[in-house]
RNA sequence: CGAGGUGUAACUCAGUUUGGUAGAGUGCUUGGUUUGGGACCAAGAAGCCGUGGGUUCAAGUCCUACCACCUCGACCA
């Protein structure tokens, strides 16, 4: 079998060979559509049934928007069809064409849900709706790679509608934190959070908040985005109600979503050069079970009593088939199982068996007594260790710039920290000269230059080589 | 969408120079020996050479169009 690329050597080759020996996906007849394999879709179910929960915790109610959008609905936002007209995919369906509306497969479905809100939202008291849609959208990506950009790709998105700009604005926000703590205590990945340039907003919104993580290569992802619509869409689609003075009033609206990108994101940030290593959280397989010798009935007895116990409280899977151990141990590294148990003769000589944490290699006797605790133990250490190192590798790669900048943007990699005046001019000025954008703003800063223009600066901005 | 590369068995690839009976390793199946870091022996199955046209007595090999994948840009979540 041929080996993972070592990342070092070639990291866009490594990203493909975890990929394809994690069995995450494989690709279909159609440029850019990707077959989500068993273990990667288990990836992406774990991720929603963690979402989900969070999302219905505050409020929210799945709904299920169509897959198709009619040419006119979906052209009533100008600033909204403008970013998206390039990548829509067009539907050719049978029937007088002539006469017919074209249909376009949705791109993302803002126009659907403003449609909808547009018929239901009549009075302050049909607000706010909180709603959110797990589903698959299509966009004409030019290339793609899995995971990262996909022509077709699974997601989330939230749609919110609501009385004042205050409390849409507090959605936004609301939801921007829950991404990031998601992030951070769930896929022990270290973000930075913040706010998007005019130029790198979402077509149509007013305000765009992001976080970007950063990948082993340097690289920065935007993980998860979170916008204000303020009430564009709602004075474009005719939404409007009455509110307590009996005064008629446009809503303020939100949409925030999450991508199958993000198990992209898991890859590059903890992925190492025996393939994928899995927080916990999302792992489909928390526990491989190996027994050693196969022969041995006992062995396999207890074995089956270790996997019983633990499957309670576990994802845990008990490795039976009569590859030899040597090869089940690479197997389940590819795949990333954070933790693996060994039990073999010496272990059942003394009524124990061997921990091995997937990130470190380090191997642990355990007593069978205090198994499970163990096993707690173990898994805590190790998504500490994963958020630990993710947040280590992004302060060892942040950069000031402070006079140096030339020097620090030529790198083209991490990211790169500095003040800004606010003006597009100097951010396609870092984009053409250094192959680097603006990735988001952190906060106002009225205290020093802009490095690039030399101007009063406005912001602290973050930039990088984006995915 | 631009530049470059690739497509032959399930996987990785040789064969293309000079057109002439389809190859290897891994994997798979069966039987046996093994088992604490990708085991070994034996036998077996497996490919209209990405797809469509063309040139030729003869095409995996030459010509042509298309499709998919990879890399780097531009664009995006």
């Amino acid at each position: 079998m041929k080996e993972i690329t070592s990342m070092e050597k070639d990291f866009a080759k490594w990203y493909t060979d975890v990929v394809k020996k994690a069995k995450l996906m494989d690709y279909s007849g159609v440029r850019g559509c990707m077959i989500l394999e068993p273990y990667g879709c288990a990836i992406w179910e774990n991720i929603q049934k963690i979402l989900d929960k969070k999302f219905k915790d505050l409020n929210h109610e799945n709904v299920l928007m169509p897959l198709l959008i009619s040419e006119s609905l979906l052209q009533q936002e100008k600033d909204h069809i403008e970013g998206f007209a390039p990548e829509v995919a067009w539907v050719t369906h049978g029937g007088n064409e002539k006469l017919e509306e074209r249909l376009c497969i949705r791109p993302t479905s803002e126009v659907l849900f403003c449609d909808y809100f547009s018929k239901k939202i009549k009075s302050w008291r049909d607000l706010p709706k909180l709603y959110n849609q797990w589903c698959n959208v299509v966009r004409w990506e030019k290339t793609t790679r899995p995971f990262l950009r996909t022509v077709e790709f699974y997601w989330q998105e939230g749609h919110t509608i609501h009385e004042t700009e205050k409390e849409a604005r507090e959605e936004t926000e609301k939801m921007l934190n829950l991404y990031f703590d998601f992030l951070e205590k769930d896929l022990c990945i270290f973000t930075i959070k913040g706010q998007k340039t005019e130029k790198e907003k979402f077509a149509g919104a007013e305000t765009t908040y992001t976080i970007e993580a950063m990948m082993h290569d340097g690289k920065i992802l935007q993980s998860a985005t979170s916008h204000y619509f303020g009430n564009s869409f709602a004075k474009a689609f005719g939404i409007k109600y009455r509110n307590k003075f009996n005064q008629e009033s446009f809503p303020y609206q939100t949409s925030w979503g999450l991508t199958t990108r993000v198990i992209g994101g898991i890859i590059m940030t903890h992925g190492d050069n025996k393939g994928l290593v899995l927080p916990p959280s999302v792992a489909p397989i928390q526990i491989i079970i190996i027994p050693i010798n196969l022969k041995n009935k006992e062995i396999i007895e207890k074995s089956l009593k270790i996997y019983d116990i633990l499957n309670k409280n576990f994802r845990v899977k008990l490795d039976l088939t009569d590859q030899t151990p040597g090869w089940k141990f690479s197997e389940y590294e590819m795949k990333g199982v954070p933790l693996r148990l060994e039990f073999g003769p010496k272990d059942l000589k003394n009524n124990q068996c061997v921990l091995v944490k997937r990130n470190t290699s380090e191997k642990k006797i355990c007593n069978l007594e205090n198994l499970e605790e163990n096993i707690c133990l173990s898994l805590d250490e190790l998504k500490f260790e994963l958020y630990e190192e993710s947040l280590k590798r992004t302060n060892d790669l942040t950069y000031l710039i402070e006079d140096n900048f030339e020097e620090i943007l030529d790198k083209k990699y991490g990211f790169i920290k500095s003040s800004w005046c606010g003006n597009s001019k100097c951010e396609d000025l870092v984009k053409e000269k250094y192959g680097v954008t603006s990735r988001c703003i952190i906060k106002k800063n009225n205290a020093n230059k802009c490095p690039l223009c030399g101007e009063n600066s406005s912001y602290n901005i973050y930039w990088g080589k984006s995915y």
